[in-house]
DNA sequence: CGTCCTGCTGCACATGTTGACCAGTGGATG
DNA sequence: CATCCACTGGTCAACATGTGCAGCAGGACG
């Protein structure tokens, strides 16, 4: 189920390189092509690799305000206010937490006044009581997994 | 600086079937070849689309545990603190926000226990005041951009 | 001890893809 | 009108991919 040190070496190697293709990572880790394929195959179909999808800059698209959004929620709404928020596409993600009855979600927005459309959005719904929103200024660490990927290598070492 | 129709329709498709290659894309985009390679080009030059790198579950990694903590940080410490919490490899990603001098992060952990020992790490740091946690349940909407994406191609119909 | 199984290697082949070109077309712009 | 730009559709050589195969090492098992 974890992951070993080759399967370490090959991720690292596609996390920064991702152009590359099997056979100049082959070439890169030192092993025969289909060590690699098999190792990519069974990384996908184990889940430890979801895919390869474009990472798309939500600055570049106009996006640039993010923030993340607290949300109580009304006794017994949650499956409603879910079908609500995925239905609105400046959500990127939504989480339920801890809490009484607190929903967790990221949201970007073109402008600090655009940001007030969006939230207007969000909570302009019966289940949510209240929102409490708090405005990304910097993100010193943008989201990554490459040193998480490390430690997991190691651990199997 | 923004998308137009054609360039949200090649990210959809790479974001749907990221496997496919620059000519698969442009037959099923009914254009040329070299259209999309071009498309391809500025958009990852724009940084509209940062890379291709795998997209690796922490969950299949062994860490199944996500939470978000709200760190309170002590005046003139912001600096430490972020080199401090970049060092964390549960640490995946750090935004400073409005608010008193605060942070927040996405932890990631072996386990509801192990998640202690993640905390103690993050916090066990001068810099840090205080320190709020909330667990993660359920992820209903899962990190997600392609919604995001059509909405700024419409934009630009 | 012998056998099975798994994972890796090294090789080969047909096919598909890439990156690079180029001439030609059509719409927008100054 | 002349110019610019993006797109088309085509060709080319170089390369990568999926696939199949035989061989080999190491561990597990009866």
């Amino acid at each position: 189920m974890a992951i070993d040190h080759l399967d370490g070496r090959l991720i690292l190697l596609l996390a920064r390189e991702p152009r590359i293709g099997v056979l100049e990572a082959s070439r890169r880790l030192g092993v025969a092509r289909g060590t690699v394929q098999a190792r990519l195959d069974r990384l996908q179909s184990n889940g430890v690799i979801r895919g390869f999808g474009p990472d798309v800059d939500p600055a570049a698209l106009g996006y640039p305000v993010t923030a993340f959004a607290t949300l109580e929620i009304k006794q017994g709404q949650g499956a409603d206010v879910r079908t609500h928020l995925s239905g609105v596409p400046e959500v990127l993600e939504l989480h339920t937490t801890t809490g009484h009855g607190d929903m967790f979600c990221r949201l970007v927005a073109r402008s600090n006044a655009d940001l007030q459309r969006v939230i207007d959005r969000v909570v302009g719904f019966d289940g949510i009581v209240r929102a409490s929103t708090a405005i990304v200024m910097e993100n010193p660490v943008p989201l990554r997994i490459i040193p998480l990927v490390e430690q997991a290598a190691e651990d199997t070492d």
